[in-house]
DNA sequence: CACATGTCAGATGCACTGAGATTG
DNA sequence: CCAATCTCAGTGAATCTGACATGT
């Protein structure tokens, strides 16, 4: 079952965990009203800074008219805002406003406490064993961006 | 911003690569037909076995109704099944067919064919920081099963 | 009678397809 | 004139709330 380029490497027990850590951070979002979509597009604006809608359609998996629909409902709740693009009158670009990165900034604080104290009730080897892997894992997920 | 229980520890790091894993992995829905509730419904049913509507709804994040509809939907495509339950005639036990095994089966291969493809890119070294954390990554995604 | 299980009916939020307006 | 960017209008699938039928 090892991979086939690896064979000391276990891609599928890889896998296993990977859908455990989706499968519990997945069920954090229905706490608060934002559905997914709305999540995920905070999430990028707050990493990439300002975008046009055209951009944002690329990364996230709507349509561009689903989009715009999408942000003029985050800007009536003011988690974003439009502004023209001055170098390109056709384009708007849309920033997330504070709340918006409230939002976002919170939730991951959420999850960071829960990671810290799952971390507490391992043992001191399991958790220098997750502090020497994740240069590796940050690495490997940058890997995942080339090819989509 | 390390963990308040483990100083060497660095839970934002982890979240970090646990966000990253989540995003990639859920770009993969998109590609075939099946929602993301529909996947996870099949999921669910593939580890833990026939199962009450009542239950799925504990595991799933949407309503009775919307089970009740959303399985209808899985049984019409064939996915999953719909038996009495013996013990008990107010309830129905739903369980995947064959069918709806093999659209699980089938995307866990790929992924686990993409993290080969990924792992042989990386040196021998990560692979073997990455190897020797799965045990203590695994034993932490059963802790959060604790409390949900 | 009270509770649990599942279904039905109407209302709502979200995304899609197709067409249109403005600017490069 | 053509391409890019965004918006508007109508349609459809998925979910929610509230009411209801059946069985324990």
């Amino acid at each position: 079952m090892a991979g086939h380029r690896s064979p000391d490497f276990d891609a599928a027990e890889l896998n296993s965990v990977v859908e455990e850590f989706t499968r519990s951070n997945i069920r954090l979002p229905a706490r608060d009203k934002h559905s997914f979509t709305t999540l995920s597009v905070l999430h990028t604006l707050t990493r990439e800074g300002p975008m046009r809608l055209t951009a944002l359609t690329a990364t996230e998996q709507i349509t561009q008219p689903a989009v715009t629909q999408l942000v003029t409902r985050l800007e009536r709740e003011g988690l974003v805002e439009r502004r023209p693009d001055p170098d390109d009158r056709r384009a708007v670009l849309v920033r997330v406003t504070d709340a918006g990165a409230e939002v976002i900034h919170g939730r991951r604080q959420e999850r960071v406490r829960r990671f810290s104290q799952l971390a507490g009730r391992l043992t001191p080897e399991e958790r220098h064993a997750i502090s020497a892997a994740l240069p590796a894992l940050a690495r490997m997920a940058a890997l995942m961006d080339d090819r989509p």
